[in-house]
DNA sequence: GCTCATGATGTTATTTTATAACATTTCTAA
DNA sequence: TTAGAAATGTTATAAAATAACATCATGAGC
């Protein structure tokens, strides 16, 4: 077995993040390959600076990256167009409370979009809740709606900030 | 019984929306009274022009009804100082997804914040499903996550508008 | 190889949303 | 009445996102 396990990586838990990086953009380049989506080099390097940590980034500090890397500015809709592309190819979430980005850590599988935002760390972690996801589809057919993209965001304080500030 | 029936009014709904917001505000002076909160004049009439339609509505449109009415320009920030006492007394709340704000169907109540979002009418259906509530708790202690404020925030499209565009 | 259509990126300017810092006014309770 | 606190006014700025248009890259078809 391999040494990375299955179980979520958080910025909180010391772990081998290159590794951990690199596994996301591997994932990632294999399925836009599969898609025939153009994961182009300014998309990828914008991916891998979502992932450079666990917690969500803003558009303007990965423009900053962006720009320091390259010793010049960039434009925000260089940053913005990549996020969209990212978004829309289902590698990368957008926190909405947060004004946000994170690398969703189950691509290509069902993406209902479902975080649990700590206030201590800042972490948010991806979960994906089938009762969760089955309360609302049942809540919106009973009213007739049309599910077509559920957002949940829990905010609140995760286990490792309430073991250090009890 | 009140000729105001229980059942949630929305947007698209042809109903007696002066007493739709009366009722709101009457709602919110009891509640404010009782807890010797002060729903001051000013905040008083953000409310207002928030429950101006049942649709989510920003804060500079609010800012812009607001500099009407008075026949000069408003700051930003006296919105967003009422906008943040009427959230924080659960009068009213914010739809991140949209940056914008709806006043509350139920304040006293519990509010797990839950909403149907139509991208066809805008119109945001506010709903308290237990089930969805009990469902989020459930994940998050499991992950020994404590919770404070669960958001949801579902797009999809509501049942008038799939009739009106089937 | 060229050629053109499409998609991606560059560039400049602007819009939309939200907050900081500090002054003044209003309310409340002693 | 008179502090002290809360609310509002004022001015300036920050943060987040998009519009409009030009240029460049890519890849299918010839
Ligand atoms: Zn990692
Ligand atoms: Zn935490
Ligand atoms: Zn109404
Ligand atoms: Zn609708």
């Amino acid at each position: 077995m391999s040494a990375h396990t299955d179980h979520a990586h958080t910025a909180a838990a010391p772990h081998d993040h290159a590794h951990c990086v690199a596994d996301a953009l591997t994932r990632a380049d294999a399925l836009c390959a599969e898609r025939g989506a153009r994961l182009t080099i300014l998309r990828r390097r914008v991916l891998e600076l979502v992932w450079s940590s666990h917690r969500p980034r803003g558009a303007y500090a990965i423009l900053e990256d962006l720009s320091q890397q390259d010793g010049k500015a960039t434009a925000p809709l260089t940053v913005y167009r990549a996020l969209e592309f990212l978004v829309d190819q289902g590698l990368v979430h957008r926190i909405e409370s947060l004004n946000a980005y994170v690398g969703c850590a189950a691509p290509g599988a069902s993406h209902s979009g479902q975080f649990l935002v700590c206030e201590g760390c800042g972490d948010a972690a991806e979960i994906d809740d089938p009762s969760i996801r089955s309360a609302i589809d049942a809540a919106a057919t009973v009213r007739g709606f049309r599910v077509q993209r559920p957002t949940v965001e829990v905010r609140g304080v995760c286990k490792d900030c309430q073991e250090k500030h009890p």
